[in-house]
Parts: structure tokens; C-alpha cells; sequence
DNA sequence: TAGTAGGAAGGTA
DNA sequence: TACCTTCCTACTA
């Protein structure tokens, strides 16, 4: 990509933080192509010494490992003698082929070093300019339209007056909890040496397909020298299906970075701790959540050793620099994996502020389930699945079964069970310590308070928030009146005497003590001179801006949220 | 009297 | 510039 390209791309990405509310899945899908850190400062700079060094020894090892897992179909298993036919492979699933076409290939490889090499040196070969991975094109088309909408024409709400769905660039890092992003390989605009180390890619909810054996006189791996064949792992099952396929392309991460500050601080010995930050300590389940591999597992699919997973990697003849480049790699996908970290983060607390509701789950009402199941579903474009099937509170919902949720929505409840793993990852206990709750942080319940506490300092201590321990807009005096507004409903113990809710699925709601939640808002936005007559007209501005209503039937003091602000 | 509705101007981040 | 805040007038229940 030119520059002016990149500078264009740059400057058309939404640069405004939405105020509230769920990234949708599909707006993940285009920020690989689109940040480009050569824009950053020193990206032209050559390389030094000890970074030419370090790229010379990456093009000297290239090692290169990519998966294809065969289907049944005799056409599909015709390889040239540039594809390799490994026989290390197990492929078990168990169902349904009804995510992709019958005869789709997957291919699980790893090619030798060498043979890598001549792919990379005729520059238009990689392992997907060849095709291996082409059934990944079919199913591309097949999932934009079936499990994301995967672009922000597709969302119900992207004219969200708010500009609830505006994209960071952090959100296209994510998809349903699994990193979805695939980078092209072969950077060819580069000036550098094509980084290609490796090429891992993962897919979520990969169709099964019905393989077939390799013949091993078929296979450049069918010696007993191959590690992989060494480990009992990769035997070729005959008719089995597999669900997942899990590659992640590597070398894009590399080939995006090569040119930037940020590859130059992680090349270096000793990084500066004051540009390279030290990987974070926090976050373990999160990371653990979206480091896992669990589907392995669950369809009996044997893990290859990836090196980005367990820190080293099995060669047959290891070099002994080799593990430095691996831990280069596991250094530089760091960067990556706290940004779907805090993009989770980011995502649950936007939820959680749109929609009223605690960031546990646990402590979520009926009707907070239903809001939040309502809100999951539409954002996958899923219908709403019945009320009726998830009036649970939190604590049943989170002790549902995967098959409990598909029985309770047969169309999304795989997406639901795998969004609330998700969002339980990221409320993990560590993440809890500086995530603070709206109705702990702002509108904490009125039996914590002892009786000898006046109103107003009861009400301020329902108030006070700090806003460094705050993780969201809704905190502190930046807060949106009907954001403060619904902080307020999402506590009626606390405030069901001054506001309360009339009908909780519409958005009603009536101001019962116009006095006190005038006083209430005054006090978080530091203005002391607030009354219901200012409040009152704050609140008749968003009825243009599509926020807030009045209901058909006017009465006084009852307003109703629009959608989507009543879920 | 309290609430509703909306115009207009100004403040703040 | 968005989002209020403040002030105002007119109207309604």
C-alpha cells in the first residue's frame, strides 16, 4: 500500500469513541490492511546493524508452518508438487457440515524449510496463493453473511446518534472472542526482506468435512523422520471430520511491524522499558481465554506445537538462535493480544453503560439477562430468542450449559454461550480490582450507608466516583444524562424512591422526586445551581437527538428511552 | 403550582 | 463540536 493510501485509510477510520455500547463483531475485519505503522515516525529509517542481522537470520531460517486438512473428495486431494500431503494430521469432528459446502478443503501443512524458501523467493507463491487455504475464501463469503455482519451496513444501529459502533482500531482485533484477523503475506511494498516466519491463522466455528487418508507415498512427510509424525499426532483418520481449523499468520504481524519503532524496540536486547511496555501482568484469564485452545480438545483434534503457544517449537534439527526468534515472535504478538484484551474490556463496559447492567453477570437480574441476551443476539444478527426461555437471573445463566443455550436459542445461542465466556474471562477477579461498578461505584446501595449519614451525604456518597478507578465514560462529570439516568434505574433499591422504572422493556420510566434526581445530577456534574427545570430541558434535547421520548401517552414526569438506549 | 415545550445564548471539555 | 447549562416565554394539567 503508497503512503497517500495509507494516510487516506488513516484518516477515514472513526476517530470518536463511542460513548456507549457493544463493538459489533464485524467491524474487526479490516483493521489489520488498514493500520500501518510504517506511518509512524522513524518508519523509513534503515535498519540497524544488529535489526539487519536479525532479518538476515529470519530469511535464512524461514521456518513456516501452516495447516491443510483434506476433505474426502478425490478432486480436492489433486496436489501439485508444490503442495505437500502431511500425514501428521488427526481430524475428528462430529456433526454438522452446515457452515460451508460439502467438499471444502482445509489444509493442514508444514513444509520444509527449503521447500518454504522457493515458495517465498517466487514471490507470488505463499501457501494461499496457491490455493491450500482456499476453502478460508469459501467460507469467508459464507460467514460474512451467516455469523457477522461484517460491515457496518449490516448493524441495526450504526446511525446510532451516539455513534455507538464507531470503530477503534483495536475492535477489528476481535470476533466473537476468537481473533479473526488474517494478514496477506509477502509484504511486497516493503523495502525490507519479505519477513515470512510463520503463518498461523484461526478460524471460529470451522465446518466439519469428511477427510480421507493420505496416501503416504503422496506425502513429503511420510518418512519417520518427521517430528510431527514422530509425536503420534497427525495421523490421517479416514471419514472423520474436523470442526476447526486453527492457523494464525504470524509473519503479517512481523511483516506490519518491521518497519516501525515499535519492531525496532522489541528487536532490541534490552527494550526500553520506557517504549516498549512490559507485557502486562494482569488480565491472566482473559489471556488465557483467547490463548485457548480448548476446541482441540473438544473435537479431538491433537494441538500442533505452535510456537506463540507454548514458547518453543520442535525441530529436527533445532538452532540454537531459533529460540530467540521465537521469543521474538511470542514478544511481538504481545502487542496484539492486549488490544483484544482491553477492546473486551472496552466492549463489556460499553454494554454494561448502554444497557444498565452490572459487568457481573452474576449479579444480573432476569431482566438483565433478557436485555443482555436481546442485545448479544442483535448484534450477531441473530432474532431475539424467546423472553420467556431466559427468564433466569445471572447465576442460572452462568452455570447454562453451550447445549443449554443452543436448546434455549436454537439460532445464536452457540454465539450467546461463547459472548458470556467472553465476557466472564474478562470480568475475571484480578480485572475486578480496578473495574468498579455503577451501582457500586455510583449508586451504591442505601444499607451501606449508617444512619447518621445526612441525605446529601448519602447522595454523595452514592455519587463520588474516581474517576482514575473508573473505566468508563459513565463516571466522574463526563457522564451523558441518560447514561446518569439509567445508572440511577439500574439501582432501584438504592433510587427507586426518586426514579423507577414503569415498564422496564419499553424504556419507561418516571421521575418520581424531581427534586432529589435534579440534586442527584447536580452533584455529578459538579453543578450546583441544577434544578428539574434545567434537568427537564436536558432531557427535551435528546428527543430530537432520538435518545429519549416522551411516551404516547403523555404524562408528566414519565419519559421513555428510545431504541436502542431502552435495552 | 408544577410540569411541558422549545428558542436562544453561553460554557466546557 | 457535542453536550449540556442557563434563561426565557408560552402553555397545560
Amino acid at each position: 500500500m503508497v503512503l497517500a493510501d495509507r494516510q487516506t485509510v488513516m484518516e477515514s477510520m472513526p476517530q470518536t469513541v463511542p460513548s456507549a455500547g457493544f463493538t459489533p463483531p464485524c467491524d474487526y475485519s479490516n483493521f489489520a490492511e488498514n493500520f500501518d505503522l510504517s506511518l509512524l515516525p522513524g518508519g523509513d529509517q534503515p535498519l540497524s546493524p544488529p535489526e539487519q542481522f536479525y532479518m538476515e537470520k529470519l530469511q535464512s531460517i524461514q521456518p513456516k508452518i501452516f495447516t491443510t486438512f483434506y476433505p474426502s473428495s478425490p478432486e480436492s486431494q489433486s496436489l501439485t508438487d508444490n503442495e505437500f500431503q502431511p500425514d501428521f494430521q488427526k481430524l475428528l469432528a462430529d456433526d454438522s457440515k452446515k457452515y460451508l459446502p460439502p467438499q471444502s478443503p482445509i489444509h493442514l501443512e508444514v513444509p520444509q524449510p527449503n521447500s518454504f524458501g522457493q515458495q517465498s523467493n517466487s514471490g507470488s507463491l505463499s501457501p494461499y496463493s496457491q490455493g491450500l487455504l482456499s476453502p478460508n475464501d469459501q467460507f469467508n463469503a459464507y460467514r460474512e453473511q451467516s455469523f457477522y455482519p461484517s460491515s457496518p451496513e449490516y448493524s441495526l444501529y450504526t446511525a446510532s446518534p451516539s455513534s455507538i459502533y464507531s470503530k477503534s482500531p483495536c475492535e477489528e482485533y476481535l470476533q466473537v472472542g476468537f481473533i479473526k484477523k488474517e494478514i496477506s503475506l509477502n509484504n511486497s511494498t516493503s523495502p525490507l526482506p519479505n519477513l515470512s516466519p510463520f503463518g498461523i491463522k484461526e478460524e471460529p466455528f470451522l465446518p466439519n468435512f469428511n477427510v480421507s487418508p493420505v496416501s503416504p507415498a503422496t506425502s513429503n512427510y511420510s518418512n519417520s523422520s518427521s517430528p510431527v509424525q514422530s509425536d503420534g499426532v497427525g495421523v490421517f483418520e479416514p471419514h472423520k471430520q474436523i470442526k476447526q481449523e486453527s492457523t494464525v499468520d504470524f509473519s503479517e504481524i512481523l511483516g506490519e511491524f518491521q518497519n516501525t519503532e515499535t519492531l525496532r524496540g522489541l528487536l532490541n536486547q534490552k527494550p526500553n522499558p520506557q517504549t516498549v511496555p512490559d507485557p502486562p501482568k494482569d488480565h491472566q484469564l482473559l489471556r488465557q481465554f483467547l490463548r485457548d485452545t480448548s476446541f482441540q480438545k473438544k473435537y479431538n483434534i491433537h494441538p500442533i506445537d505452535f510456537p506463540f503457544v507454548n514458547g518453543d517449537i520442535k525441530m529436527e534439527e533445532p538452532d540454537p538462535e531459533h529460540g530467540d526468534l521465537m521469543m521474538k515472535c511470542e514478544e511481538q504478538i504481545e502487542p496484539v493480544l492486549n488490544l483484544a484484551i482491553e477492546q473486551v474490556r472496552k466492549d463489556v463496559d460499553d454494554t454494561c453503560t448502554l444497557l444498565g447492567i452490572s459487568p457481573d453477570p452474576a449479579k444480573w437480574s432476569p431482566s438483565d439477562v433478557i436485555s443482555w441476551i436481546r442485545w448479544t443476539s442483535r448484534q450477531f444478527n441473530y432474532a431475539e430468542p424467546l423472553a420467556e426461555s431466559w427468564d433466569i437471573s445471572g447465576n442460572d445463566l452462568l452455570v447454562l450449559s453451550e447445549k443449554e443455550f443452543v436448546t434455549r436459542a436454537p439460532q445464536g445461542g452457540m454465539i450467546l454461550h461463547a459472548q458470556l465466556e467472553i465476557w466472564k474471562a474478562a470480568y475475571s477477579e484480578d480485572t475486578m480490582k480496578n473495574w468498579p461498578l455503577p451501582s457500586e461505584n455510583c449508586v451504591s446501595s442505601n444499607a451501606s450507608s449508617g444512619g447518621d449519614i445526612s441525605e446529601d451525604e448519602d447522595d454523595e456518597s452514592h455519587l463520588t466516583s474516581d474517576p482514575n478507578k473508573a473505566g468508563t465514560s459513565r463516571t466522574g462529570s463526563h457522564i451523558h444524562l441518560w447514561q446518569f439516568l439509567k445508572e440511577l434505574l439500574s439501582d432501584q433499591q438504592s433510587n427507586g424512591s426518586c426514579i423507577r422504572w414503569l415498564d422496564r422493556g419499553k424504556g419507561i420510566f418516571k421521575i418520581e422526586d424531581s427534586v432529589k434526581v435534579a440534586r442527584l445530577w447536580g452533584k455529578r456534574k459538579n453543578r450546583p445551581a441544577m434544578n428539574y427545570d434545567k434537568l427537564s430541558r436536558s432531557i427535551r434535547q435528546y428527543y430530537k437527538k432520538g435518545i429519549m421520548k416522551k411516551t404516547e401517552r403523555s404524562q408528566r414526569l414519565v419519559y421513555q428511552f428510545c431504541h436502542p438506549y431502552n435495552l
